[in-house]
DNA sequence: CTGTATGCAAACATTTTGCATAAGC
DNA sequence: GCTTATGCAAAATGTTTGCATACAG
């Protein structure tokens, strides 16, 4: 209360340091639903809703990364660290990792040229990997 | 049976055209749901589903392309179009529109570089305007 | 006339939300 | 003990599908 700004760390429970570990342990994007299950054949009892509302609020924090699969799945990942964005294959679905170095610069100059600051950006690419390349 | 192969070319149906027309004058991507709307604003009676139906093989025939929203949805656009990007504020909203030169090359470079081609992006620049900037 | 495209509504799949209960602090 | 997190199920979304009808070829 009083303060609209304040943020409590989110309690430690055994379910979101369950999904933590899960997620800690995974390379490669998860959907929610696979998560749910993993956490469920592992035999720790987890109800859907709770992975769902765990893994927004790890992706609010920046600890994963969300992406939309192909077939319109949210899909996360444990961000190996900072910024960055992905390359996404439109035909499999898979996502390279790109880290915006010279990108960065480059909004940062379009936006200050424009009297704009505190520039944040939305960032993805989308094309046809080398696998689904030779596939067709 | 005859040809497993063949494909018959879809009818001329008043429907059809006011998607192709409509998604022919879009340089941005638009979701089904939008063009749906946007359909019926103009006066053009179509059902939710023909739209659906419709851009998903404009997509199969490669007439679209066809990505993911940040929010889950289905987005379509018109392919190899001059597009072009925007910088918004985020606190008034207004959208100053840019043109990316250097950075369509390093979005080349880095397809290039991870053996992706047919390259397509979605980038929006946020930040604060020099007005809004002023103002707090 | 024959068969495909459409419209509607119901079916679907995924994600979100309301509320009572359990658990952290 | 006061609050937040959880679980369940219902609701909300976005998309697809079944089927009768309209219409292009």
């Amino acid at each position: 209360m009083t303060n609209t700004e304040s943020k409590t760390a989110p309690r430690r429970t055994r379910q979101r340091a369950a999904v933590s570990t899960v997620m800690a342990t995974l390379d490669e994007f998860r959907t929610a639903q696979e998560v749910h299950a993993k956490l469920r054949d592992a035999g720790d009892p987890i109800g859907l809703a709770t992975v769902y509302r765990t893994l927004a609020q790890m992706a609010e924090a920046g600890e994963v990364d969300c992406i939309r699969t192909p077939d319109g799945q949210s899909a996360y990942r444990r961000c190996s660290s900072g910024h960055h964005h992905h390359l996404i294959c439109r035909y499999c679905g898979r996502a390279v990792e790109i880290t915006p170095t010279s990108f960065e610069t480059w909004a940062n100059q379009v936006a200050a040229e424009n009297g704009f600051t505190q520039i944040d950006h939305e960032l993805e690419l989308y094309g046809r990997c080398a696998n689904c390349a030779l596939a067709r």
